[in-house]
DNA sequence: TCCTTGAGTTGAACATGTTCAACATTCGCG
DNA sequence: CGCGAATGTTGAACATGTTCAACTCAAGGA
């Protein structure tokens, strides 16, 4: 229903049309009260108030107030890009390369943290558009995995072309379940996902190595095999 | 309305007092309620009037409509354990205890499917009483995990004490992602989730045993102490 | 018997996400 | 320009989760 048709600019001036400025103040209010008061806090009336439109213009835009939270996340993922490029750029050691970018993600998200519950709990209903494998934040998704993909090409990592190929995919699987772990995390300034993260990461580092040992890179071939057969071929 | 609360004292027997008779119609209602018309249409107002209650009187007992989902919970893990028993009793071979206990996992909790993805948002969230790590459903949580310590302690599975002890909350987790898993599967008969239990417990058994080579050995005891250092005392 | 106390109960009132029929504006085109 | 269609905009109305001040009632003591 909703089609985003912000990527392709239909007519010569697509900076600035009156319907891209109603949405970006709409999008702009939804930010600043959400980062200011929260997700429950912050009402459709308060952010069509602050938008200076009426409530019914805001649904005319955004399908429901969990759309407003896609735009968070676009924000947050241009946040972490921007974050990553330096040690993307310098740094060759695939555990170092890893460890960077999933650490940044933590910078960036931290102060989102406190209503981030509330909006993951969106993004685990598998009807929300806010499902982190919905259309809708399929831009987004695939941006992630993108960038998993750069974290394993630049990096000194060595492991069969198979597995190699699937590595961003499994990648992006793993922030997954970080930003899941991250969700819970109670602890100040997310001190125990940042230790998940230096902890983990050397760990998958050995076992993806480790698919060098006979033994185990048949359990790696299954592995590989499993997520294949179990992603959707939309991702 | 049958009264007949004239006979004996009420301290003594307290299995069915007024109140617990209340909760119970309650619970009754809304499970009623929930299985027939799943979770968003079952307004709190048709589960009062369907439990003969008041609506507040339905709030004096369970803090919001999520709290009802709980005894939902409750419901589908006695159905599971009752039908594990059989197998837990007959089955030695790892591999196929745990399968059979998943699936019947996916067997019991089949026709709750539809609105499960509603209910496990609630799942997600970290604050709500609904989250598989909430004080509220530690029973259930803990059941689980005992179940799963049946499933190795039944078992031919030989892998070192240390891991054997954590095995339990390990193979819980996993039960938590094919749950995960399971919400976003909407084929017919859950048959990918199905497929992903026949393939990933195989795998997961290659691992166990793959502990026993001196350089996964090492591997396993950081996963093991991983998981020991970060998942909370509470369980 | 009468009063006190506290659990149990009520339904109207409230807050807020969402919808919708109506109105306004802009655009395309002759 | 004129005008029909598409797009944009409005706010009142609606549905429903939740709250709360008031009420009922049974038990127990003085």
């Amino acid at each position: 229903m909703v089609t985003l048709a912000t990527v392709t600019a239909p007519p010569p001036d697509p900076t600035t049309s009156k319907a891209q400025q109603t949405r970006a103040a709409i999008v702009a209010a939804a930010t600043k009260l959400f980062r200011t008061g929260g997700y429950d806090a912050t009402t459709m009336r308060a952010v069509a108030k602050e938008a200076g439109v009426s409530v019914g213009n805001a649904y005319y835009y955004f399908g429901s107030k969990e759309h407003l939270v896609l735009a968070f996340y676009d924000e947050i993922f241009a946040a972490h890009l921007a974050g990553c490029e330096r040690v993307l750029a310098t740094e060759t050691g695939f555990v170092e390369r890893l460890s960077a970018v999933l650490e940044i993600w933590i910078d960036v998200a931290e102060s989102s943290h406190e209503f981030a519950g509330k909006f993951f709990k969106h993004a685990a209903e598998p009807t929300s558009p806010l499902s982190v494998f919905s259309p809708e934040s399929a831009p987004t998704r695939d941006g992630a995995i993108a960038l998993m993909r750069r974290v394993v090409a630049g990096s000194d990592l060595k492991v069969a072309p198979a597995l190699r190929e699937e590595l961003p995919l499994l990648l992006w699987l793993v922030q997954m379940g970080m930003v899941l772990f991250w969700v819970y995390d109670a602890s100040p300034g997310r001190t125990r996902t940042r230790q998940l993260v230096r902890q983990a990461v050397p760990i998958l580092d050995k076992l993806l190595r480790a698919t060098r040992i006979p033994g185990v890179r048949g359990i790696a071939d299954d592995v590989v095999a499993l997520v294949k057969s179990l992603v959707p071929p939309t991702a």
